[in-house]
DNA sequence: TTGACACTAGACCGACCGGTCTATAGAATC
DNA sequence: GATTCTATAGACCGGTCGGTCTAGTGTCAA
């Protein structure tokens, strides 16, 4: 389902195909979820952000430094989606853009989803040295650019935008940690 | 039809809806565009791009600062989304995600949009004094951001994320404006 | 052994999808 | 005025959508 949902979003996927895909009949979606599509779809969105929360968790124990963590992170968001030929992006991102402000649980699961991705990363900020009062604003800045360079490679079929964001990204965070900790 | 992808991609919004609301029956759709809904959708992303140029363009005669007008260009997004009770964000945006690398006419035009939108910045930001090698990654970053921060804001359904995004994105834009013209 | 219950299986439903096709109205050409 | 062509209008099509419902199966406790 994750899958379904960063290639081709939640009205992009049929019902019937997605049960195909998954052996199963009708009956066992509605029994579990009786919510239906949507609520499979949260159950996604939640399982996504657990996995790119444990994702990160895993960088940052293998790498020191916390700048190359980050770049470890966006460099496996750009293997995916070349490996992928660019179909695959963000789990959240085209559920985000497709909901309405009707769709109450589904944007309440992304809204979760988004601030806990923001909230990971303004902890390592933080730990890596960076001013309390800089740090989240930073995150939301580290994830608005990582989504929004994630779709333009993606339309371009080519990694560019998401390369040249990363370093350009990355150099601002590696100079406002230098100067926090010359600085403290 | 450019509204209508704004709010709900081009998967949630049905050609019966469009068609209704626009007083036209579907002869004329198919008559003006044998391409169907994809041609359509087509021809409202170039004019969507071309509104977005228009809309900077005058933003740039109106305010002689440059970050000036980034900032008035990020308020007026801000502003849409909150006027739409956050239901309207990039028209770009929503169709890029629902994209598959087969819609290729679709990418096509997406990736052209995202590209003029990025010479364009690319070009404020030149004139303003910043490096010709450093424009265009600065820029590419700026439309990053400014996608992904309108999506966080929209999910949330509050504009915390896109405010602070413009205001973080913009101090740095500043800085390297300032720096640049100090030490040419 | 029986009854209750959790779960599986998929036939079936009305609604709506994007798209085609025929009929016709109106303008332009001769 | 007849003919031709463009543009409008919407009935209609098969297919698929998300969702419901009934029948059946396995697994318990009593």
């Amino acid at each position: 389902m994750t899958e379904a949902l960063q290639r081709r979003g939640l009205h992009g996927i049929g019902l019937s195909e997605l049960l195909q895909a998954a052996q199963a009949p009708k009956g066992v979606l509605y029994h579990h979820f009786p919510g239906g599509k949507t609520e499979l779809a949260v159950a996604a969105i939640d399982a996504a952000v657990v996995a790119l929360e444990a994702r990160m968790d895993a960088l940052l124990l293998r790498e020191a430094d916390p700048v190359a963590a980050l770049r470890a992170w966006l460099a496996g968001a750009q293997r995916q989606l070349e490996r992928t030929e660019f179909a695959a992006g963000c789990p959240l991102a085209t559920v985000a853009l497709e909901s309405t402000p009707d769709d109450t649980a589904l944007r309440g699961a992304l809204a979760r989803g988004f601030a806990t991705l923001r909230e990971r990363l303004a902890g390592v900020l933080l730990r890596a040295g960076l001013p309390a009062a800089r740090a989240p604003a930073l995150a939301t800045l580290l994830v608005a650019a990582y989504e929004g360079a994630l779709m333009q490679a993606r339309v371009a079929g080519n990694a560019r935008a998401l390369s040249e964001t990363t370093d350009t990204l990355l150099d601002i965070v590696a100079r406002e940690l230098r100067e926090a900790n010359v600085n403290p």
